[in-house]
DNA sequence: CGGGGTATTGAAGTTCACTGCAAGTCGAGG
DNA sequence: CCTCGACTTGCAGTGAACTTCAATACCCCG
């Protein structure tokens, strides 16, 4: 095994996803290997960053959906560049920004709500939204997400 | 519909959680209901704290088997107070502060690596770890919450 | 007491992101 | 050239958390 040209096996050891997730990747249109003679995949380096950007997609919370289209408005007929790649990724800052603050506030309303003993008393607005909030609808918003 | 006990579908509405989800709950162990003479289900009160817990603890991350487990160890034989839910729900916190922590990393890394263009650099540690940090083990690891 | 909205059941289906398997083929080092 | 580990395929299975379905039964209001 030399030259420009991984094998799955590679592929899967310097990624560190398994051969079955990279076949996988590939009938959903994922990543592209070549052929060889024999009818083996044969991947270019470039496919390195392709599935490395996939993970770290999936990590920020994308489905395999989402990181196909986005990869599928890469170049086609030219290795994307820095550009191409920090386009996407930029993308993924509101969203990191939005669980994080998810994150927070779900932190600090535990916190208060802790504090105040309100798990479990019946007029918690955090535990008990039928009772004190259900104008606002139903779910235990004030914690999932409501302002 | 009066007094104490709630119908299937006045805790969904009041939950924001489906009727066959809480068939479901019920099934796998995390809520109990009383049966009328007809054999429809009737939940007590408490009933729309545990599936509050259940959803939020959800958005903790926990799984439905966590979950369960936890409940479980609620008093059976007395509705469960303040400390009850307390020692529940501060158990949390160090999973939260952790997930936090991952978000962050992920968002500084990411900027730092948007900055110096190294998502398409073949050298980027990020991106690249067959490269470059291979015997730290497979995988973007960088990113993906190594220290 | 009648009507219709609400509830019952168990089993099968859904989505997501893979994994496992069997039976056979390839290809690089010796 | 031989060998043996790596690779091929298609399809079935996994697991989490539900949802859907169909046929039937219940129960509150007027």
């Amino acid at each position: 095994m030399q030259a420009d040209l991984l094998a799955i096996g590679e592929l899967s050891e310097r990624t560190g996803v398994a051969p079955s997730a990279l076949r996988f990747y590939e009938a959903e249109g994922l990543i592209h290997a070549t052929r060889t003679d024999g009818g083996q995949r044969r991947y270019t380096r470039e496919t390195l960053r392709r599935v490395s950007f996939i993970r770290i997609a999936q990590q920020v919370g994308l489905s395999l959906d989402e990181i196909r289209e986005a990869l599928h408005s890469l170049p086609a007929k030219r290795t994307p560049n820095k550009n191409d790649w920090e386009r996407l990724s930029t993308s993924w800052r509101p969203r990191i920004d939005a669980q994080l603050a998810v994150l927070e506030r779900l932190r600090d309303r535990l916190d208060g709500c802790i504090g105040c003993g309100c798990l479990s008393l019946q007029v918690c607005k955090l535990m008990n939204p039928g009772d004190e909030a259900a104008s606002r609808g139903p779910g235990p918003r004030y914690i999932l997400g409501d302002p």
